[in-house]
DNA sequence: GAAACAATCAAACAGATGTTTAAATTGCTT
DNA sequence: AAGCAATTTAAACATCTGTTTGATTGTTTC
């Protein structure tokens, strides 16, 4: 019933990609649960059927959308990871560096275009709140490994700090990182007009600067 | 058709709480999109259309549940924030202190029982996510006062830093807060077993040094 | 004890949702 | 031009949802 992945379509993917355009920005506003196969084909302007004819079902077509999303953030951030050491010729990294590496990428994104500036932040956040099961399998099988890569640049940073208080702040960060994606775009309400949430450069380098130094404060003594 | 909450009730609310009770757990782990009436009604032994008798609506049911919730941990943060005041006679409070009348109050609340440890971290986090309009309007009406109380501490504390440092980091503090807890259950396989997550007590310590030297490291310069 | 009120119950309603079907259409290849 | 697979379409299906109704039970009040 599905479409077969392998065989090279013989037309565009207009539909199929509009699809997945829409299901993004659904997503990012309302969660799964309120995003509707009817909304989804409506937005794309293709019939209800043929959401399902390209991806099968509901889920199988955010998850499509979640993974050519994450994908290429999670990929760039390995690549930060690399330029950081081969600055720093064998020498441990910063924290800072190794925080950088995490949150910057996601930052880029955000900047590319106005389309991601407005569902990139909440499409992260959303997706690592959502109460879906299946969402929660995809998230253990794409960051397992990467949070383990990250955690043994932290060890080899801080040599003697034990693995409780590593793991602990680790963790802290990454919330925190979630946490202001999440809450991104109340920022202006809430600073009454005085902050500017649109300037994705300065908001990353105040998180980068607010996670490195919690984390610093969190295993010291 | 609702019941009027003015007159005293000739009976037992047991019906009433038992429902609450069902709708804060449910709410906390699927959301107000995955929470159904008849879920709530079973696991309440109550009838569907008692949930209706008592409250009016689903809407209704979840907002009285969140704000028999939220309002006492309010309460408990402005209390804090007196003791703090009544202890530093005159002298302005300190980071840490303020933000630490932002944060234990929450710590409190989840150490109670261990129904609250298991649900209160993700009902506060979820209600922060929930793309439901009804709720986003309740957290305006609840805290947009108290935020405005917490600045005003921070103001007096750091006199000399800008109103746009000070608003963008009580922003990544709360956020932290929100994603801490929202992230709180994937703390133990995240570590593969190395942090106690139930240790209510050392996370919030540890949140709270995380987020003070996050703030100061954002304002300093 | 009877009237009045509060609370519970089973049953139904109206609408929305994911999914399937089968026919129609399109675009490419031969 | 014909054939063929890929795609699109309208319509229906089965299920689940919040909500309402009207009858019934339990409790209080006079």
């Amino acid at each position: 019933m599905t479409r077969q992945q392998s065989s090279a379509s013989h037309r565009s993917e207009k539909t199929r990609i509009r699809l997945l355009k829409s299901t993004e920005s659904i997503f990012a506003s309302l969660g799964f649960g309120g995003l509707t196969m009817r909304e989804v084909a409506h937005r794309s302007q293709a019939n209800l059927a043929s959401a399902h004819y390209h991806f099968g079902s509901k889920e199988a077509m955010v998850l499509e959308m979640l993974k050519t999303r994450v994908q290429p953030i999670n990929r760039r951030r390995m690549e930060c990871l690399e330029e950081a050491r081969s600055l720093s010729d064998g020498n441990p990294l910063t924290t800072r560096q190794i925080l950088r590496a995490l949150i910057l990428p996601i930052g880029e994104e955000i900047a590319k275009s106005a389309h991601t500036r407005q569902t990139l932040a909440q499409l992260v956040a959303r997706s690592f709140t959502e109460p879906a099961r299946f969402i929660e399998r995809m998230h253990r099988k794409f960051f397992g490994e990467l949070c383990e890569i990250f955690m043994d640049e932290l060890r080899k940073t801080h040599p003697t700090v034990k693995e409780e208080d590593l793991y602990w702040n680790l963790h802290l960060a990454i919330s925190s990182m979630l946490g202001a994606l999440a809450q991104h775009r109340r920022l202006r309400e809430f600073s009454k007009g005085t902050c500017d949430e649109d300037d994705t450069c300065d908001m990353i380098e105040r998180l980068i600067t607010f996670v490195t130094h919690g984390f610093e404060a969190g295993i010291a003594k």
